[in-house]
DNA sequence: TACAAATAGTTGATATGTCAACCATATTCG
DNA sequence: CGAATATGGTTGACATATCAACTATTTGTA
């Protein structure tokens, strides 16, 4: 096993834990952890079209379609042509949609505080590290995709 | 932002990523990335449960029983009945299995020095580090569900 | 301008995931 | 012993995910 191996097991086991986590507390608000996203992406970027949302939501478009279906059935989110390029729609949260992420962003801001509470140690320099992480991470993906 | 959401975001980021490399990356072996990980826990545990490998799995049993039974289909996992006990199955890998094994986990293997080798910095802290995350992490799971 | 190529989104097929309800077998305990 | 309870696995319903193929537009360019 290799140092590589081990970090690569922690993180997906990290996440993972996260994932169970989240899903968990979401059901409260009647939210799936990718409806919760979604959500959140559309109230950060008002009129993002879906391709856009699938890039933030590094998830296929097609996905895409299907969840913003659902949102807007449930009257969370509404698509509006955008009227300089007829294939595309601008996505905006309804009221509804508003007032469901508020509390739900609120409640899951505690929420990761409160998982996070017991740890100490020096966030910053752990932060950093994850960081290059990441960077790392997406240069490769970047060089595969030329 | 608080630094626990900061933490929250880029390891759920870093996972996407290494996800999305696997998934790439496994394809080569028409493995998905939970039939790779199912193969490698029989591996390890051969004879093991189904209700164990759902648990090394970190999924649902329900999921297990048809993620086994797609590798049951291919030849790569026979089901044995348990002796002892005539509610379970003990799964092992066929010899298509083993061999089909061994070849996608040096590979995978390899893939992964390769996907972290640009770091520097010191790993030893920054697994150590990971390490109390997911201490926190699971010790608030269990919390929760007593 | 007109045609080729790129982009936005949808659809069908199929894999993976949860949950609730269920059956069969084991275990616990009065 | 025998009834209640727990455990292992399956099934049905449905959400989420990818991929390939498709339509409708827009953009690029000869």
């Amino acid at each position: 096993m290799t140092i590589a191996n081990d970090l690569y097991s922690i993180l997906k086991d990290i996440y993972f834990y996260l994932d169970d986590g989240d899903r968990r507390f979401l059901n409260q608000f009647e939210l799936s952890i990718p409806r919760f996203f979604s959500l959140k992406h559309i109230h950060d970027n008002p009129g993002i079209s879906l391709t856009q949302l699938s890039i933030f939501m590094l998830s296929h478009k097609s996905n895409i379609t299907r969840l913003v279906q659902g949102l807007e059935t449930e009257g969370l989110v509404v698509r509006e042509r955008d009227e300089t390029d007829a294939r595309t729609y601008q996505l905006y949260l309804t009221e509804a949609g508003q007032s469901l992420f508020n509390k739900a962003s609120a409640a899951h801001g505690l929420f990761n505080q409160e998982r996070f509470s017991n740890l100490d140690g020096n966030f910053e320099k752990l932060l950093q590290a994850l960081n290059s992480v990441k960077e790392v991470l997406v240069e490769k993906l970047e060089n595969k995709q030329q």
